[in-house]
DNA sequence: TATGAATGAGGGTTCATTCAT
DNA sequence: TATGAATGAACCCTCATTCAT
């Protein structure tokens, strides 16, 4: 069975000593990133782990049930991130703002990670645990609804004014939209990642900030 | 070897009778959405299609080729559709409304087609023909270049206002971000397209249109 | 698919000029009978038939297919040849001579064959093409009916004297348990054929025979 | 390493309270039985027994002793609980009659053993401690002994008319012969125990009996 | 142009066994 | 005595590709 340990809050690659589930994660990770899911070979990983090939399959049960570890510790770490920087927040907009370049932040310091994550969003058809599939999509909600309920926080606190068209779960939807949809640009087109937070950036503020809103459409 | 008439512009959907090499675009169209890439056979495409397994590789020489040529399809009826629907445009900033359309449009029809050219962008590591490789990223510029062009045109027209941060090339960028995070929010994880086009026009039009603008970060 | 050539009524060692699946087929009965169903792989039969591995899977289906294609084989090939050679019996009773003669011309003759029969039996938990499975059942019925029905003209024209005990097809049963014990003996345990043979017509001459009948039990 | 006390003449069922080793032993028994040898894993058997996997390697030092120490539990069982049966005859014949219904009461009580030993006996090609080996031997000529002596003392005392054909050898043989032919018949293609165990004595008393015997073939 | 039997390298996974604890 | 994490050789099967027809 699956470790339950696996499934924790903790960043696997913060552990000292590193173990050998944690080595296997890093590999992975990378191979992953470069070569992607189906193109790297479990001999490989377990290469660049050091581990043996069965120690792997011994952890996380298949190939595909790594791959959503990764991508659940991949959003876990993107989501509390989210929430540490966005707590400082003094207003709903201040928080949308921290929530955007936290985005831009984890993307720019673990593309690997993101990578990987778009590609095994973007394919359906993989057999893993259906828990692991049923805590990665309740993860996806949650890190969704934090920016909503910024969103709703600032129309709140005046920090955001109020929409002509559509609700604060369609705003957060569009702005998170925006933020993958740059994160594909960055990772699989090669984009500079500074312009695109800076329209990200100007693009949120334009729809949302009191002071600077006016009608649209 | 590769039939140069697979690389023309009409769509492979539009003859009749539907030869065999249509039939495979079709088939392969279909499986590649539903399971990926990876997950689909050659014996799969060829069953489904009603032709034999090496009727497909003597037609596209190899399966990433048939993926490669799927994509430059795919990019290519957005690109024709969307420029003949530009084409009526009466101000830049009217064009960049109907540009984005033309893309939720086509999310709209033909969701299979973009979710396998999504698929295929997050996968570098394929070998492809050289030749349709540098073909797609040529397609690639070219269809964000039309956009750049509509910014510029508008901010000469006076439809958009001027930016105080980055310049055309940026702002096209990240709108075609704000798309395909879109189509990626709806293929992948079945958000609701419509909400989603009224996100992305709004935000078009708060960060560009010269009578709704005021200031930003 | 299986192909449906497989399952007719040719043997398959008698086909000129040997085909691929002959080839395999016959590799593949030493080794299963030297070695055992388990023991042997893919790679061996592949090896000895001087076929690709794929080229086994490609016609099988699967290991265990492949045995179960053999054994059915094997009984249809003791059938048919049980069959020719009690057409000419004058009796009943001269019917199970030579029915049990024929057993053991076929032990003698094809030792393999009727090891791994015997070896597939044991296991019921297999994988097989249900097809398959049916298939084999059905003639494992017919095989001991043939016998049965033997017994039936033996009473009817008076070669065998009634039953004290037991219907015909209770002695049927009981003369094929006697013939496949023997083959374990024979085959499992290296004990002689001849006195076995014996011992199996002495039995069955004095169970049956209206001449050398009295009572028991 | 492989323990003495495995090899001793207790049943490794009548133990209290139940060990790890007889743990093992039931639990090997019924899945051995249910799935065959070679489909049965060592985690299998240690998650049903309840002990590690560990535990059945330190003990049995491999899983192939396991099956031989197992198959000569088995006979060693069915050795002495004949053996005690037929220890009350009052003549050879009688005590032919009791030894084959102890073997039919065997097989009706501790069908999944013999199963196990059918199948074990129907591989050559196991490897397993020498001793084992050698053990099951001597135990398998003892057990059919012990039939030929019936058979001879049977002739003594005039129970047993002699034989036109074939000594004791042989026609003990051919008795063992179609009991392991019935328990083939019952255990892999579940056809009745009792019409078989009528048919066994049936024959046994014609082939053997001073009374009711004349001449065959 | 089209076929499909045949290929064979390579893959993920299994599983009996080991060994430090 | 007992454990169970770790091993790694070996296995069955997959499947893109070839080629004789």
């Amino acid at each position: 069975m699956l470790k339950r340990r696996m499934l924790n809050e903790q960043s696997f690659k913060e552990m000292r000593p590193m173990g050998k589930v944690e080595a296997i994660l890093d590999a992975a990770t990378s191979l992953f990133a470069k070569k992607g899911f189906d193109q790297t070979t479990v001999s490989e990983i377990a290469g660049k782990a050091g581990v043996a090939n069965g120690t792997i399959i011994y952890h996380f049960k298949s190939k595909e049930n790594l791959l959503y570890v990764m991508s659940w510790f991949t959003l876990n770490s993107l989501h509390k991130r989210t929430r540490m920087e966005v707590a400082g927040a003094s207003s709903g907009l201040e928080g949308v703002d921290l929530y955007v370049r936290a985005f831009y932040g984890y993307l720019g310091e673990q593309p690997d990670q993101l990578l990987i994550y778009l590609q095994n969003s973007a394919v359906s058809a993989r057999h893993a645990d259906p828990l692991l599939l049923s805590n990665l999509q309740a993860l996806r909600t949650r890190y969704l609804e934090m920016l909503t309920e910024l969103v709703r926080e600032g129309l709140d606190d005046g920090s955001i004014a109020p929409f002509e068209t559509g609700g604060p779960e369609d705003v957060a939807l569009g702005i998170q939209a925006s933020l993958f949809g740059a994160a594909w640009m960055v990772l699989c087109h090669h984009q500079e990642l500074k312009p695109l937070l800076r329209e990200s950036l100007a693009a949120a503020y334009m729809r949302l900030a009191a002071e600077v809103r006016g009608a649209a459409t």
